[in-house]
DNA sequence: TTCTTTTTTGCAAACGTTTGCGATAATGTT
DNA sequence: AACATTATCGCAAACGTTTGCAAAAAAGAA
């Protein structure tokens, strides 16, 4: 193993302190011209590379952002990571990727790695089981900003991201009416979720404004097999002229059951989800969707979390706003 | 912004030195038991947590690996990360995730920072593009062990591990002859991709060797969209009996044209698909496919590369193995 | 007691970088 | 010529930890 060049290796060859050769090399207007080109020539031909550690244990700081989430794969987490790996670098972060597998105490001790480790900022999607939110005050009052997203808790002391779910559940149903499908067969994910509650709440809300004369069936599946069920069900007599899915995994099940029924899109129902978008484009006709971009809600959370680590604690909650992509299949 | 407690808070608060609260904390046997004690308790009190810099500059080893892939997002990759981040993190290490976006020059930056960090070991998927492997060969030399995924160079320079192509190739022709479908259009993606070739050669051997009296038909598609555009053209007469697609996003393209079709599967046409699983399970029925599981690549990557940090490294490709998953659609 | 052995602790260097400040040399000003 | 200014550069401390070795203290042996 060729040993490493340092900034004292240089700095022997050429007679120059080191100091003078880290100034050197990164532009200080103190070095004489000439110097800094001797300098930058042989640290380009020595493959000199600087010590990360070094400058972190002298800076005190990182380039490293950590990102908790409950898993990567999965519907939705690695499109955020996506979007935010993008944007980071861009800024010359990069990710410390963990997973905490929904389980709290795994998230606690992922937060005391990314403390070791003295990340620049820390983004968290909490586990469901999420009640104590000590570990992360730990975190906040070290100097690690921590920001939530998607999965947030109800605490007001952290800036948090998330779609804007309100404004996808009232899209959701706007369309609906729009298109001239009252009789709805809406499915939704675990109600204890507040993300269920908050795109419920205003599906609801707008359907009963809006189309009063209207029938809506709101069910709720905790799994893709539970979706397929009670839609199965529910589509064998004809009542319904749409069905809504909440989310991929939901549509995922409904979408099985209206091909077990051989039901023609959009001839015979409708159908429309909130979405990321890959699910959506497998089917044929692809399905109509409200786009919740993971990787928008990367972007929009570095650039939160990047404001938290450089300056004044934008607190409050920040929403991305969600679009309806038409496919034609409502 | 509290100050985080060092070695040397310990030490004075207990008039102890600092080396010997460094050995208490990490249980040395020159340490009194009653002095450990003491230290344990105040270091508890004082939420003491160590700093990675001081200690990976000091022993100038990290533990982290880094992992670079063309993208996280899409059909595969992020799944492997998720099997790679459960071994790691089972084993202490946690991932740094780069992603390279099919870039070369992007890719040897994601490599020079991994070397800048002392990257314990680097897992990478190179681009397609990549011919250049001088920035591997440095990030080697540099005592920092590289090895390649599913994306592997021709070089027999560096360990590789993959999935088992040829196998796959061949359980798709097999199974399909087995359940006597002889007449079948073949879907395959680019052919410049060596996992391309691997599958196809295997494929067709197989099916020259076994169903010489069948009827094969081979089409390559570089998108979802020819894919789609392939197969509706090529099943517009009862010419075949099934279709076999080589990847996720063929399947995906392949589908839509059976639906478009309105075929029933399995009576009209059968299909199986090369994938890694998720994909199959959205239809209905469902595909069977051959599984090629990104978990256990991940992990199985892990297990080379960790080889290779602690002692010699074992060169050559490894084979993670097929399996086929029947769900009725052939 | 005196010497040897064992147990327990401290000293100090090292890892590679950044940075405030002082030193020197070059240049300009009167 | 004498002084002030500016352009360059080096010294040395600091970041928090690990670790070889020496020192001190305690214990045992003679």
């Amino acid at each position: 193993m060729k040993s490493r060049s340092t900034l004292k290796h240089i700095a022997e060859h050429l007679h120059l302190s080191i100091s003078t050769v880290s100034r050197a090399l990164k532009d200080h207007p103190d070095i004489a011209a000439h110097t800094k080109q001797k300098v930058r020539e042989l640290a380009e031909l020595l493959e000199y590379e600087p010590n990360a550690f070094a400058i972190q244990l002298r800076t005190n700081a990182s380039k490293v952002i950590g990102v908790i989430v409950p898993e990567i794969s999965g519907y939705f987490y690695h499109s955020f990571i996506a979007g935010l790996e993008d944007e980071a670098r861009s800024w010359g972060y990069s990710l410390m990727i963990l997973q905490s597998g929904n389980d709290p105490e795994v998230e606690a001790a992922n937060l005391r790695l990314c403390r070791m480790n003295r990340a620049a900022g820390i983004l968290v999607a909490s586990t469901s089981g999420t009640k104590d939110l000590a570990p992360f005050e730990r975190t906040d009052a070290a100097g690690i900003p921590v920001v939530f997203f998607d999965k947030v808790p109800e605490s007001r002391q952290f800036p948090k991201v998330s779609m804007a779910d309100a404004e996808a559940g009232f899209l959701g149903a706007d369309t609906l009416i729009r298109k001239g499908r009252k009789r709805i067969l809406a499915l939704f994910g675990d109600h204890a979720l507040s993300i269920t509650r908050k795109r419920l709440k205003a599906f609801q809300g707008t359907f009963q404004r809006h189309a009063a004369d209207g029938h809506l069936t709101i069910r709720h599946a905790r799994s893709q097999q539970e979706a397929r069920q009670i839609t199965f069900e529910a589509l064998a007599d004809q009542t319904y002229n749409a069905v809504f899915a909440m989310s991929d995994e939901i549509l995922a099940g409904a979408m099985k059951a209206i091909m077990q029924h051989r039901l023609r899109i959009p001839e015979d129902i409708g159908v429309l989800a909130i979405s990321t978008g890959l699910i959506p484009g497998l089917y044929e006709p692809e399905i109509s969707y409200i786009e919740t971009s993971g990787e928008t809600l990367g972007k929009r959370s570095f650039e939160i979390l990047h404001k938290c680590m450089s300056k004044a604690t934008p607190l409050g909650e920040f929403l991305v706003p969600s679009t309806l992509v038409e496919k034609g299949s409502v």
